[in-house]
DNA sequence: CTAAGTGCAAATCCTTTGCAGTAAT
DNA sequence: ATTACTGCAAAGGATTTGCACTTAG
């Protein structure tokens, strides 16, 4: 139970806070090899873990079949674009506006509310240009 | 691009639509096979996928590294149990009451909203009651 | 007949785990 | 010393895919 200190876990930490990517084990593992040589995968998914549990990252949830996190832990949106697979924060909206009314009641059979997650799916900018003029198709 | 009648596909899809769980390919696949016996996991997947393309079923996200359905299209929110993975509708609430605020403005480089996905976790009526008094823990 | 659908098994991809060695307390 | 942390590689589980065969149009 008891914690020891980890030069590798205060590392993934680092990684996870300082970009705005909210990213996969994968990318957290390729930014820090540079540096950590002796860094495995399993380290950082394991140290995922650890955070996931403390509450000091949280999930965003799946993108093309790889998790994605975020170390802004406070409740917020996320947007998602559906074709490069980015993830953006939408901080202007509290995550907490509609929870109360979800909570004051018509909830099925008891169900307890601990948080909310909304994500918003669409295109990002760079995409939402690109489709105009899809790559191939360049006819029009 | 021309699609075909399939017997298998029909079954796929009415069994999505008949059942209020969210299921997962598996639990399509076993809820299948004693009437199909000839019915393969991969064909479950594969129609799957052409329901997402068609827009005949949505996914609700993954539960346990387990991607779930719905066949009810409309968007609404929904429920999923931290606990026993169970999902469950928010019939009440429609899932278009927020977005138009998002939609409205304050969305970063040019980002351009499809849809949006709400869920909110907890514990369903019985993890809830179960927690009270944990399986091993019966003490106090 | 032609193209789409399918079973099967292998292949992928992401994530977890067991074990033996390393590091922190 | 004791216990946590880690590398490594194998294991696991979900999903996809290639290929040969079947079926719908």
């Amino acid at each position: 139970m008891g914690r020891k200190h980890s030069k590798k876990r205060d590392a993934v930490l680092k990684a996870i806070q300082s970009t705005h990517s909210h990213p996969g084990a994968q990318w957290i593992y390729d930014t820090l090899k540079p540096s950590i040589p002796s860094l495995s995968l399993g380290t950082v998914y394991r140290n995922i873990n650890v955070f996931l549990e403390e509450g000091a990252v949280v999930s965003v949830g799946t993108v093309g079949g790889e998790e994605r996190f975020d170390g802004r832990v406070s409740p917020h949106p996320h947007l998602i674009c559906c074709r490069c697979g980015k993830v953006l924060d939408l901080p202007c909206l509290s995550e907490g506006d509609g929870a109360q009314a979800a909570e004051a009641g018509n909830l099925p059979g008891g169900f307890v509310i601990d948080y909310r997650k909304t994500v918003y799916y669409g295109l990002c900018g760079e995409c939402a240009a690109e489709a105009q003029v899809p790559p191939e198709t360049a006819g029009s």
